[in-house]
DNA sequence: TGCCATGTTAAACT
DNA sequence: GAGTTTAACATGGC
């Protein structure tokens, strides 16, 4: 579920509570759920992987982490899973095995939204900026980096990595300007057809290395390889993607 | 059955 | 104290 674009279409399918008044709140988050009552959803937010449902004085923040779910309407797992529920009048969302907590505008306010590769606000000039200041990090963890690419996950950064054959392990201050600028520019291209594709239920079938075992270039066999230091399985072949160290 | 994974944080080390 | 490593969380698929 979670990398950034899953996000995108979770918060789309949220969009009908806002403006709905909260009527009941139930889980086992740990925060005081009473303060959600009689509260207005006023509007929903994402920044990366998490998502914040903003009221009026307050806002909770969720991330799924790796294996959190949400349903609506339905409960569709038992109470001990259960996190957060809000019930509205008619209908209600339900989360799952993810982290919850609640966020104050002081912490919304210190978001910087233009690293959201999602976003229109998203910042490509901000993010080169970044990275140049990082010469000796890995573009493996670069990617993952949720300061710079919030939102991109290990499949984008795979994904990634294999369209502008650059192997994961190099490092950002020996790849040539141009090639820095394509790694900016297909984190947040990838993003979006990540995005298409998961809408249509098709994402996985254009996998080209993420979980493949032979190279669809040249059909050597592909490395699966433990990298950075994220220490996150990454997938790449030796003979397409340039290793500039 | 056991292992692993689309993720992050806090504790426990050096 | 800084930097690094490990553990914890928790579920579903193979």
């Amino acid at each position: 579920m979670p990398e950034g674009p899953s996000i995108i279409l979770m918060k789309e399918n949220l969009q009908k509570f806002v403006g709905k008044k909260v009527l009941e709140v139930s889980g086992n988050a740990k925060f005081d759920k009473e303060i959600l009552e009689k509260k207005i959803l006023r509007e929903i937010r994402t920044f990366g992987k998490q998502t914040y449902l903003i009221f009026d004085e307050t806002a909770v923040r969720i991330h799924l982490l790796m294996f959190g779910t949400y349903s609506i309407d339905e409960q569709t797992k038992p109470d001990q899973q259960l996190r957060l529920s809000l019930i509205f009048k008619d209908g209600g969302i339900y989360f799952y095995t993810c982290n919850v907590k609640l966020a104050d505008s002081e912490f919304l306010s210190k978001i910087d939204w233009e690293a959201d590769v999602m976003s229109n606000a998203w910042n490509p000039e901000k993010a080169e900026k970044k990275l140049k200041t990082n010469p000796g990090m890995m573009v493996c963890d670069a990617l993952m980096n949720q300061d710079i690419f919030s939102g991109v996950g290990n499949i984008i950064k795979n994904e990634v990595l294999f369209r502008i054959a650059v192997q994961p392990e190099s490092l950002i201050g020996n790849l040539p300007s141009k090639k820095l600028k394509e790694l900016i520019a297909e984190a947040r291209n990838y993003s979006f057809d990540f995005l298409k594709w998961k809408r249509d239920f098709v994402l996985k079938q254009h996998w080209l290395v993420h979980t493949k075992s032979t190279c669809p270039i040249c059909g050597e066999k592909l490395v699966k390889k433990q990298t950075g230091l994220g220490k996150r399985r990454s997938f790449y072949c030796e003979k397409d993607q340039k290793l500039y160290q």
